[in-house]
RNA sequence: AGAGUCGGCUGGACAGUCGCUCUGCGGGGAGCGGGAAACCGUGCCGCAGGGAGGAAAGUCCGGGCUCCAGAGGGCAGGGUGCCAGGUAACGCCUGGGAGGCGUGAGCCUACGACCAGUGCAGCAGAGAGCAGACCGCCGGUCCCGUUGCGGGCCGGUAAGGGUGAAAGGGUGCGGUAAGAGCGCACCGCACGGCUGGUAACAGUCCGUGGCACGGUAAACUCCACCCGGAGCAAGACCAAAUAGGAAUCCGCAGGCGCGGCCCGCGCCGGAUUCGGGUAGGUUGCUUGAGGCCUUCGGUGACGAAGGCCCCAGAUGAAUGACUGUUCCAGACAGAACCCGGCUUACAGGCUGGCUCUCACC
């Protein structure tokens, strides 16, 4: 790995097969009352991240854009402690209430739940 | 100083660390793909620079651009609606007119036509549209034994009362049985002329008419003018895998069909090439009715000339996060092809013109 705490273009999921490919196999699922988080493995030395905001659940563009820069933040930090996951991050209808710190400790509270579930899962 | 009115500008600042995207420059003896190579495409590293809004919003109008359709004309459907100008165009803007509101600055107006036709109007009221006698007023006549200014009948009458959102010009004088544009004066109205104005319209200078053609067209309708449809997921290009198609060649080794058999032909087979085309990618994609400054024309919207500048371009979708300092403690809110408007949301701050009231010099 070059950087651990770039984020670049090969740490996202690109294409419409990448997400099914998440929905359709998922093996590890962690959420709470404002997010769900699904991932599955894939073949890369390195995890990648996919957001769902959906503007149903969260209904001002501003909002959207925050929750996804703090998601890219947050993922970026700690991509090097993650195993080779492909993990979907689904936003819930509340999650737009929340200040940034209070995203930040979910998001870190959630990410260490989904790595322990994984590696449960591959031992 | 207070109250008000019409605009214009702005939309936290600074520092550090870690990131994203685009552009430019530089770098690499072995990153990847292509090529004989030069090199090209892509990626990597470093440096420098750019990186949301006044509404980016709602998607309500108007254009550009793209594809499709199209001789010409009409109908249907939709839109606009005082006049003139501005503009690429508009339902926008500017100036003007008319009506209404306000002491005023100023604000508001869907502001064409109901003597082309059709329709609508609850309740009240005698009567609601080529109107109408309920009370009243007046005349005549009859009756009650003649008294009361009584009652009935037949007429006249729209001045008064009453109803209503609205009752068919107003005031005064004459007139009359009582009244009435019945007549006259003034005001108003309609029509024609004249004058001013490009026009909407105004003036009331002159003449004519006793005087309605009631209201309603965001009611149907009529009149005038405008409008082809779909949208960047438009459109253009490159193009895996799989299935199917076409052409050429191979083989004549095999199977099936035509046939009694052979030759031959057709289909199946293998190879190559081609065209359509999905996933995916590239492009369209930001230099434009562009911005700023000056001068000139115009009351103004705006136009013309000259100079300078290049100012987001993402695509599972960048423009951020954290920490610290500071202040007046940060509202509404995020580009998605691009412009011009309208509408709606919005913490505060700065600033200009004008009006009214009060006080002082």
């Amino acid at each position: 790995m070059v950087a651990n705490q770039g984020f670049d273009r090969s740490l996202r999921l690109l294409s419409a097969s990448d997400y099914s490919r998440v929905f359709s196999s998922t093996s590890v699922k962690s959420g709470c009352p404002q997010a769900l988080f699904i991932a599955s493995p894939n073949r890369l030395d390195h995890p990648r991240l996919g957001l769902v905001i959906a503007r149903k659940h969260v209904k001002l563009a501003v909002h959207r854009n925050r929750l996804k820069r703090l998601i890219r933040e947050s993922f970026r930090l700690r991509q090097a402690q993650m195993p080779s996951l492909d993990i979907v991050v689904l936003a819930r209808r509340g999650m737009a209430e929340l200040d940034n710190t209070a995203v930040s400790l979910m998001l870190e509270k959630q990410w260490n739940r989904l790595c322990k579930r994984a590696l449960e899962k591959t031992t």
